[in-house]
DNA sequence: CAATAATTTTAATCTAGATTAAAATAATGC
DNA sequence: GCATTATTTTAATCTAGATTAAAATTATTG
Protein backbone atom coordinates (compact mmCIF):
# COMPACT_ATOMS: atom_id res chain seq x y z
CA UNK A 1 0.00 0.00 0.00
CA UNK A 2 1.21 3.54 -0.14
CA UNK A 3 2.89 4.45 2.94
CA UNK A 4 5.32 6.96 3.28
CA UNK A 5 7.84 5.87 0.86
CA UNK A 6 5.20 5.23 -1.68
CA UNK A 7 3.47 7.97 -1.47
CA UNK A 8 6.40 9.96 -2.22
CA UNK A 9 6.89 8.10 -5.39
CA UNK A 10 3.92 9.16 -6.45
CA UNK A 11 4.45 12.38 -5.17
CA UNK A 12 7.93 12.74 -6.62
CA UNK A 13 6.28 11.35 -10.27
CA UNK A 14 3.49 14.44 -10.10
CA UNK A 15 6.17 16.96 -9.02
CA UNK A 16 8.08 15.81 -11.98
CA UNK A 17 5.33 15.89 -14.57
CA UNK A 18 4.49 19.54 -13.51
CA UNK A 19 7.46 20.49 -14.41
CA UNK A 20 7.83 19.01 -17.66
CA UNK A 21 4.23 20.66 -18.54
CA UNK A 22 5.86 23.98 -17.21
CA UNK A 23 8.40 23.59 -19.57
CA UNK A 24 6.08 22.77 -22.11
CA UNK A 25 3.58 25.07 -21.83
CA UNK A 26 6.46 27.90 -21.57
CA UNK A 27 8.63 26.41 -24.86
CA UNK A 28 5.83 25.74 -27.45
CA UNK A 29 2.57 27.53 -26.04
CA UNK A 30 -0.23 26.06 -24.76
CA UNK A 31 -2.33 25.39 -27.66
CA UNK A 32 1.01 24.13 -28.93
CA UNK A 33 1.77 21.11 -26.43
CA UNK A 34 -0.55 18.45 -26.33
CA UNK A 35 -0.78 15.72 -23.52
CA UNK A 36 1.34 13.55 -25.72
CA UNK A 37 4.29 16.27 -25.47
CA UNK A 38 4.04 16.75 -21.76
CA UNK A 39 4.18 12.66 -21.46
CA UNK A 40 7.28 12.02 -23.99
CA UNK A 41 9.37 14.57 -21.82
CA UNK A 42 8.88 12.14 -18.85
CA UNK A 43 9.16 8.91 -21.00
CA UNK A 44 5.63 8.07 -20.90
CA UNK A 45 2.50 7.64 -22.66
CA UNK A 46 -0.23 10.47 -22.70
CA UNK A 47 -2.60 8.36 -20.60
CA UNK A 48 -0.80 7.96 -18.08
CA UNK A 49 -0.84 11.07 -17.41
CA UNK A 50 -4.38 10.61 -16.44
CA UNK A 51 -3.06 8.70 -13.22
CA UNK A 52 -2.41 11.90 -11.83
CA UNK A 53 -4.69 14.37 -12.95
CA UNK A 54 -8.20 14.47 -14.02
CA UNK A 55 -7.66 16.48 -17.39
CA UNK A 56 -5.88 18.85 -19.12
CA UNK A 57 -7.37 21.76 -17.58
CA UNK A 58 -5.80 20.37 -14.12
CA UNK A 59 -2.86 19.82 -15.00
CA UNK A 60 -2.78 23.52 -16.23
CA UNK A 61 -4.15 24.52 -12.83
CA UNK A 62 -1.70 22.31 -10.98
CA UNK A 63 0.85 24.30 -12.64
CA UNK A 64 -0.93 27.64 -11.63
CA UNK A 65 -1.02 26.85 -7.98
CA UNK A 66 2.60 25.47 -8.45
CA UNK A 67 3.74 28.63 -9.78
CA UNK A 68 2.44 30.41 -7.34
CA UNK A 69 3.18 28.48 -4.21
CA UNK A 70 6.98 29.10 -5.14
CA UNK A 71 6.49 32.98 -5.98
CA UNK A 72 4.94 33.11 -2.06
CA UNK A 73 7.84 30.71 -1.08
CA UNK A 74 10.77 32.70 -1.79
CA UNK A 75 9.10 35.97 -0.28
CA UNK A 76 8.60 34.05 2.51
CA UNK A 77 12.50 32.83 2.75
CA UNK A 78 12.74 36.93 2.13
CA UNK A 79 10.71 37.85 4.74
CA UNK A 80 12.86 35.78 7.41
CA UNK A 81 15.96 36.37 5.89
CA UNK A 82 16.08 40.26 5.01
CA UNK A 83 16.67 43.05 7.59
CA UNK A 84 15.18 45.69 6.07
CA UNK A 85 12.41 46.64 3.42
CA UNK A 86 14.84 47.17 0.77
CA UNK A 87 16.80 44.11 1.56
CA UNK A 88 13.41 41.97 1.72
CA UNK A 89 12.91 43.16 -1.79
CA UNK A 90 16.05 42.33 -3.00
CA UNK A 91 16.08 39.22 -1.60
CA UNK A 92 12.81 37.83 -2.77
CA UNK A 93 14.06 38.79 -6.53
CA UNK A 94 16.98 36.66 -5.99
CA UNK A 95 15.13 33.75 -4.74
CA UNK A 96 12.28 33.86 -6.82
CA UNK A 97 14.73 34.07 -10.53
CA UNK A 98 16.67 31.36 -8.95
CA UNK A 99 14.08 29.38 -8.79
CA UNK A 100 12.79 30.51 -12.27
CA UNK A 101 16.20 29.82 -13.82
CA UNK A 102 17.32 26.67 -11.19
CA UNK A 103 16.39 22.94 -11.39
CA UNK A 104 12.69 23.35 -9.73
CA UNK A 105 12.50 25.68 -12.32
CA UNK A 106 10.89 26.47 -14.81
CA UNK A 107 7.39 27.93 -14.10
CA UNK A 108 4.93 28.75 -15.97
CA UNK A 109 3.94 31.53 -17.30
CA UNK A 110 -0.10 32.18 -16.41
CA UNK A 111 -0.87 33.09 -19.94
CA UNK A 112 -4.29 30.30 -19.88
CA UNK A 113 -5.57 31.67 -16.48
CA UNK A 114 -8.90 32.88 -18.69
CA UNK A 115 -9.40 29.25 -19.72
CA UNK A 116 -9.27 27.67 -16.20
CA UNK A 117 -12.92 26.44 -15.03
CA UNK A 118 -14.39 29.05 -12.80
CA UNK A 119 -13.38 27.92 -9.76
CA UNK A 120 -9.71 26.99 -10.45
CA UNK A 121 -9.44 30.45 -12.09
CA UNK A 122 -10.78 31.97 -8.85
CA UNK A 123 -8.63 30.40 -7.08
CA UNK A 124 -5.08 31.08 -8.94
CA UNK A 125 -6.52 34.80 -9.50
CA UNK A 126 -7.07 34.89 -5.75
CA UNK A 127 -3.61 33.54 -5.20
CA UNK A 128 -1.90 36.35 -7.53
CA UNK A 129 -3.97 38.80 -6.23
CA UNK A 130 -2.82 37.74 -2.40
CA UNK A 131 1.11 37.69 -3.83
CA UNK A 132 1.21 41.23 -5.39
CA UNK A 133 -0.55 42.38 -1.78
CA UNK A 134 2.22 40.83 0.10
CA UNK A 135 4.96 42.07 -1.93
CA UNK A 136 3.24 45.82 -1.77
CA UNK A 137 3.19 44.89 1.58
CA UNK A 138 6.87 44.72 1.30
CA UNK A 139 7.13 48.28 -0.04
CA UNK A 140 5.70 50.37 2.37
CA UNK A 141 7.54 48.67 5.09
CA UNK A 142 10.64 50.15 3.25
CA UNK A 143 8.54 53.23 2.67
CA UNK A 144 8.57 53.29 6.48
CA UNK A 145 11.81 52.35 7.31
CA UNK A 146 13.31 54.76 4.76
CA UNK A 147 15.03 52.19 2.72
CA UNK A 148 12.90 52.84 -0.10
CA UNK A 149 11.64 56.23 -1.31
CA UNK A 150 8.13 56.85 -1.50
CA UNK A 151 6.08 55.54 -4.82
CA UNK A 152 2.77 54.61 -5.64
CA UNK A 153 3.23 51.01 -4.02
CA UNK A 154 0.08 49.65 -6.68
CA UNK A 155 1.80 50.63 -10.12
CA UNK A 156 5.42 49.90 -8.55
CA UNK A 157 3.77 46.38 -7.99
CA UNK A 158 2.43 45.44 -10.99
CA UNK A 159 5.51 46.86 -12.87
CA UNK A 160 7.67 44.90 -11.19
CA UNK A 161 5.50 41.57 -11.09
CA UNK A 162 5.41 42.34 -14.89
CA UNK A 163 8.81 41.76 -15.13
CA UNK A 164 9.66 38.95 -13.31
CA UNK A 165 6.63 37.09 -14.90
CA UNK A 166 8.03 37.84 -18.44
CA UNK A 167 11.44 36.15 -17.34
CA UNK A 168 10.38 32.85 -19.10
CA UNK A 169 9.43 34.45 -22.25
CA UNK A 170 13.13 35.32 -22.96
CA UNK A 171 14.99 33.12 -20.91
CA UNK A 172 14.98 29.74 -22.31
CA UNK A 173 17.45 27.63 -20.06
CA UNK A 174 20.92 29.74 -21.19
CA UNK A 175 22.82 29.09 -18.30
CA UNK A 176 25.47 31.37 -18.39
CA UNK A 177 22.22 34.06 -18.95
CA UNK A 178 20.91 32.14 -15.94
CA UNK A 179 23.83 33.20 -13.61
CA UNK A 180 23.60 37.22 -15.71
CA UNK A 181 20.24 36.90 -14.47
CA UNK A 182 20.73 35.97 -10.52
CA UNK A 183 23.53 38.07 -10.48
CA UNK A 184 22.08 41.71 -12.10
CA UNK A 185 18.24 41.08 -12.50
CA UNK A 186 17.09 42.18 -9.14
CA UNK A 187 19.74 45.69 -8.95
CA UNK A 188 17.76 46.11 -11.97
CA UNK A 189 14.25 45.67 -10.91
CA UNK A 190 15.80 47.43 -7.12
CA UNK A 191 17.28 50.60 -9.44
CA UNK A 192 14.14 52.57 -9.02
CA UNK A 193 13.00 52.18 -5.72
CA UNK B 1 -14.79 46.59 -58.12
CA UNK B 2 -12.85 46.97 -54.99
CA UNK B 3 -10.99 50.21 -56.21
CA UNK B 4 -10.19 52.73 -53.28
CA UNK B 5 -13.24 53.36 -50.78
CA UNK B 6 -13.87 49.39 -51.62
CA UNK B 7 -10.30 48.72 -50.84
CA UNK B 8 -10.81 50.48 -47.41
CA UNK B 9 -14.26 48.67 -46.69
CA UNK B 10 -12.29 45.23 -46.47
CA UNK B 11 -9.33 47.14 -44.70
CA UNK B 12 -12.42 48.33 -41.96
CA UNK B 13 -13.23 45.31 -41.59
CA UNK B 14 -10.39 43.51 -41.29
CA UNK B 15 -8.79 46.16 -38.67
CA UNK B 16 -12.15 45.51 -36.67
CA UNK B 17 -11.47 41.63 -36.69
CA UNK B 18 -8.01 42.29 -35.50
CA UNK B 19 -8.92 44.20 -32.42
CA UNK B 20 -11.98 41.72 -31.80
CA UNK B 21 -9.63 39.15 -31.84
CA UNK B 22 -6.88 40.77 -29.35
CA UNK B 23 -9.90 41.28 -27.12
CA UNK B 24 -10.87 37.57 -26.72
CA UNK B 25 -7.00 36.40 -27.06
CA UNK B 26 -6.80 39.20 -24.26
CA UNK B 27 -10.08 38.29 -22.07
CA UNK B 28 -10.58 34.41 -22.70
CA UNK B 29 -6.88 33.40 -23.14
CA UNK B 30 -5.75 31.71 -26.73
CA UNK B 31 -7.30 28.41 -26.27
CA UNK B 32 -10.70 29.67 -24.10
CA UNK B 33 -11.59 31.87 -27.52
CA UNK B 34 -13.02 29.93 -30.13
CA UNK B 35 -13.71 31.75 -33.84
CA UNK B 36 -17.18 31.70 -33.09
CA UNK B 37 -16.10 33.70 -30.02
CA UNK B 38 -14.50 36.15 -32.56
CA UNK B 39 -17.63 36.43 -35.28
CA UNK B 40 -19.43 37.21 -32.07
CA UNK B 41 -18.12 40.14 -31.33
CA UNK B 42 -18.34 41.35 -34.74
CA UNK B 43 -21.79 40.30 -35.49
CA UNK B 44 -20.65 37.56 -38.16
CA UNK B 45 -20.55 34.06 -38.26
CA UNK B 46 -17.44 32.29 -37.53
CA UNK B 47 -16.85 31.16 -41.32
CA UNK B 48 -17.31 34.82 -42.41
CA UNK B 49 -13.74 35.35 -40.73
CA UNK B 50 -12.39 32.99 -43.38
CA UNK B 51 -12.85 35.47 -46.13
CA UNK B 52 -10.50 37.86 -44.24
CA UNK B 53 -7.60 35.10 -42.99
CA UNK B 54 -6.91 31.62 -44.24
CA UNK B 55 -7.11 30.37 -40.80
CA UNK B 56 -7.07 30.59 -36.62
CA UNK B 57 -2.93 30.82 -36.93
CA UNK B 58 -3.22 33.56 -39.37
CA UNK B 59 -5.46 35.43 -37.34
CA UNK B 60 -2.97 35.01 -34.16
CA UNK B 61 -0.05 35.83 -36.58
CA UNK B 62 -1.92 38.73 -37.84
CA UNK B 63 -2.88 40.18 -34.12
CA UNK B 64 0.82 39.79 -32.97
CA UNK B 65 1.91 41.79 -36.17
CA UNK B 66 -0.47 44.57 -35.21
CA UNK B 67 1.07 44.75 -31.84
CA UNK B 68 4.38 44.95 -33.24
CA UNK B 69 3.42 47.29 -35.29
CA UNK B 70 1.52 49.61 -32.86
CA UNK B 71 4.89 49.83 -30.78
CA UNK B 72 7.45 50.36 -33.58
CA UNK B 73 4.77 53.32 -34.13
CA UNK B 74 4.88 54.76 -30.39
CA UNK B 75 8.63 54.47 -30.47
CA UNK B 76 8.82 56.12 -33.84
CA UNK B 77 6.65 59.14 -33.12
CA UNK B 78 8.76 59.37 -29.57
CA UNK B 79 11.34 59.71 -31.66
CA UNK B 80 10.25 62.33 -33.24
CA UNK B 81 8.65 64.21 -30.84
CA UNK B 82 11.15 63.40 -27.53
CA UNK B 83 14.16 66.48 -27.02
CA UNK B 84 16.57 63.91 -25.24
CA UNK B 85 17.01 60.11 -24.55
CA UNK B 86 15.25 60.34 -21.03
CA UNK B 87 12.45 62.47 -23.23
CA UNK B 88 11.73 60.24 -25.95
CA UNK B 89 11.79 57.09 -23.35
CA UNK B 90 9.18 58.57 -21.80
CA UNK B 91 6.61 59.45 -24.44
CA UNK B 92 7.15 56.06 -26.04
CA UNK B 93 5.71 54.48 -22.37
CA UNK B 94 2.81 57.38 -22.69
CA UNK B 95 2.19 56.80 -26.33
CA UNK B 96 2.44 53.03 -26.14
CA UNK B 97 0.48 52.91 -23.08
CA UNK B 98 -2.15 55.21 -24.72
CA UNK B 99 -2.43 53.36 -27.47
CA UNK B 100 -2.99 49.67 -25.50
CA UNK B 101 -6.28 51.46 -23.13
CA UNK B 102 -7.28 53.70 -25.61
CA UNK B 103 -9.81 52.87 -28.43
CA UNK B 104 -6.93 51.26 -30.83
CA UNK B 105 -6.53 49.00 -28.35
CA UNK B 106 -6.42 46.37 -27.01
CA UNK B 107 -3.52 44.91 -28.16
CA UNK B 108 -2.88 40.95 -28.14
CA UNK B 109 -0.56 39.60 -25.34
CA UNK B 110 1.87 37.59 -27.73
CA UNK B 111 1.51 34.37 -25.03
CA UNK B 112 1.00 31.62 -28.23
CA UNK B 113 4.36 32.87 -30.26
CA UNK B 114 5.47 28.99 -30.11
CA UNK B 115 2.31 27.88 -32.13
CA UNK B 116 2.51 30.35 -34.81
CA UNK B 117 3.80 28.06 -37.93
CA UNK B 118 7.46 28.29 -38.13
CA UNK B 119 8.00 31.57 -40.80
CA UNK B 120 5.42 33.40 -39.04
CA UNK B 121 7.19 32.56 -35.90
CA UNK B 122 10.41 33.77 -36.90
CA UNK B 123 9.15 36.89 -38.19
CA UNK B 124 7.35 38.15 -35.50
CA UNK B 125 9.92 37.22 -33.01
CA UNK B 126 12.15 39.10 -35.46
CA UNK B 127 9.57 42.24 -35.17
CA UNK B 128 9.53 41.65 -31.18
CA UNK B 129 13.68 41.67 -31.15
CA UNK B 130 13.90 44.25 -33.16
CA UNK B 131 11.52 47.04 -31.23
CA UNK B 132 13.62 45.16 -28.01
CA UNK B 133 16.79 46.41 -30.04
CA UNK B 134 15.37 49.69 -30.46
CA UNK B 135 14.18 50.44 -27.64
CA UNK B 136 17.95 49.64 -26.16
CA UNK B 137 19.38 52.34 -28.52
CA UNK B 138 17.27 54.77 -26.92
CA UNK B 139 18.58 53.82 -23.43
CA UNK B 140 22.28 54.31 -24.71
CA UNK B 141 21.33 57.44 -26.29
CA UNK B 142 19.95 58.43 -23.01
CA UNK B 143 23.05 57.27 -21.42
CA UNK B 144 25.63 58.91 -23.49
CA UNK B 145 23.58 62.40 -23.67
CA UNK B 146 23.34 62.57 -19.68
CA UNK B 147 19.52 61.79 -19.49
CA UNK B 148 19.90 58.36 -18.28
CA UNK B 149 22.20 56.88 -15.83
CA UNK B 150 24.07 54.04 -17.14
CA UNK B 151 22.87 50.78 -16.52
CA UNK B 152 22.82 46.87 -18.38
CA UNK B 153 20.89 48.47 -20.80
CA UNK B 154 19.81 44.56 -22.24
CA UNK B 155 18.52 43.55 -18.67
CA UNK B 156 16.76 46.74 -18.55
CA UNK B 157 15.37 46.52 -21.75
CA UNK B 158 13.80 43.15 -20.43
CA UNK B 159 12.74 44.30 -17.77
CA UNK B 160 10.70 47.37 -19.17
CA UNK B 161 9.46 45.35 -21.80
CA UNK B 162 8.12 42.84 -19.50
CA UNK B 163 6.19 45.26 -17.63
CA UNK B 164 4.90 46.76 -20.50
CA UNK B 165 3.64 43.24 -22.18
CA UNK B 166 2.25 42.34 -18.90
CA UNK B 167 -0.36 45.30 -18.98
CA UNK B 168 -3.07 43.60 -20.07
CA UNK B 169 -2.86 40.92 -18.35
CA UNK B 170 -4.53 43.22 -15.41
CA UNK B 171 -5.71 46.22 -17.23
CA UNK B 172 -9.12 44.98 -18.67
CA UNK B 173 -11.06 48.33 -19.70
CA UNK B 174 -11.81 50.19 -16.57
CA UNK B 175 -11.49 53.75 -17.56
CA UNK B 176 -10.37 54.90 -14.27
CA UNK B 177 -7.21 52.69 -14.45
CA UNK B 178 -7.12 53.62 -17.64
CA UNK B 179 -6.37 57.43 -16.82
CA UNK B 180 -4.06 56.15 -13.73
CA UNK B 181 -2.08 53.71 -16.44
CA UNK B 182 -1.15 56.57 -19.34
CA UNK B 183 -0.29 59.59 -16.10
CA UNK B 184 1.55 57.96 -13.90
CA UNK B 185 2.48 54.20 -15.66
CA UNK B 186 5.37 56.25 -17.49
CA UNK B 187 7.14 57.82 -14.63
CA UNK B 188 7.01 54.49 -12.47
CA UNK B 189 8.73 53.03 -15.12
CA UNK B 190 11.45 55.37 -15.34
CA UNK B 191 12.07 55.67 -12.05
CA UNK B 192 15.14 53.30 -12.14
CA UNK B 193 16.88 55.21 -15.17
C1' DC C 1 6.29 -16.85 -3.76
C1' DA C 2 1.49 -15.72 -3.98
C1' DA C 3 -1.53 -12.01 -3.63
C1' DT C 4 -2.66 -7.42 -3.75
C1' DA C 5 -2.11 -2.78 -5.02
C1' DA C 6 0.17 0.73 -7.97
C1' DT C 7 1.45 2.24 -12.39
C1' DT C 8 1.49 2.19 -17.32
C1' DT C 9 0.07 0.83 -21.88
C1' DT C 10 -2.91 -0.44 -25.72
C1' DA C 11 -6.53 0.45 -28.39
C1' DA C 12 -10.81 2.61 -28.87
C1' DT C 13 -13.97 6.52 -28.61
C1' DC C 14 -15.55 11.10 -28.49
C1' DT C 15 -15.83 15.92 -29.29
C1' DA C 16 -15.22 20.72 -29.78
C1' DG C 17 -14.07 23.59 -32.89
C1' DA C 18 -11.53 24.48 -37.20
C1' DT C 19 -12.25 24.24 -41.91
C1' DT C 20 -14.65 23.98 -46.61
C1' DA C 21 -18.02 24.30 -50.49
C1' DA C 22 -21.96 25.88 -52.26
C1' DA C 23 -25.75 28.85 -51.90
C1' DA C 24 -27.74 33.25 -50.47
C1' DT C 25 -27.58 38.03 -49.75
C1' DA C 26 -25.90 42.64 -50.15
C1' DA C 27 -23.39 46.23 -52.46
C1' DT C 28 -21.83 48.66 -56.53
C1' DG C 29 -21.00 50.13 -61.31
C1' DC C 30 -23.02 51.02 -65.51
C1' DG D 1 -32.88 48.01 -62.93
C1' DC D 2 -29.29 44.47 -64.49
C1' DA D 3 -25.02 42.40 -64.15
C1' DT D 4 -21.13 41.77 -61.63
C1' DT D 5 -18.43 41.51 -57.66
C1' DA D 6 -18.08 41.45 -52.62
C1' DT D 7 -19.58 39.61 -48.37
C1' DT D 8 -21.93 36.44 -45.44
C1' DT D 9 -24.44 32.35 -44.21
C1' DT D 10 -25.89 27.53 -44.12
C1' DA D 11 -24.85 23.09 -43.64
C1' DA D 12 -21.51 19.63 -43.96
C1' DT D 13 -16.95 17.61 -43.09
C1' DC D 14 -12.72 16.71 -40.94
C1' DT D 15 -9.32 16.21 -37.45
C1' DA D 16 -6.13 16.59 -33.80
C1' DG D 17 -5.94 15.63 -29.54
C1' DA D 18 -8.42 14.82 -25.18
C1' DT D 19 -10.48 11.25 -22.79
C1' DT D 20 -11.80 6.36 -21.25
C1' DA D 21 -11.89 1.32 -20.30
C1' DA D 22 -9.74 -2.75 -20.00
C1' DA D 23 -5.64 -5.30 -20.08
C1' DA D 24 -0.75 -5.70 -19.06
C1' DT D 25 3.03 -4.78 -16.35
C1' DT D 26 5.57 -3.61 -12.37
C1' DA D 27 6.21 -3.02 -7.51
C1' DT D 28 5.16 -4.25 -2.69
C1' DT D 29 3.89 -6.78 1.23
C1' DG D 30 3.31 -10.45 4.24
Amino acid sequence: MASDAEETRFQLQKARMLRAAAQCFNDKGYSGTSLRDVADVLGLTDAALYYYVRNKEELVYLCYVRAADLGREALDRAHRDGENGLDIILRYFRYHIEMMVGERGPIAIMSEIPSLKPDHRAEVMELSRRHSKNFEAVLETGIEDGSVSPCNVRMTGNAIMGSINWIPKWFHGDPELAQKLIDEFPEVLARGL
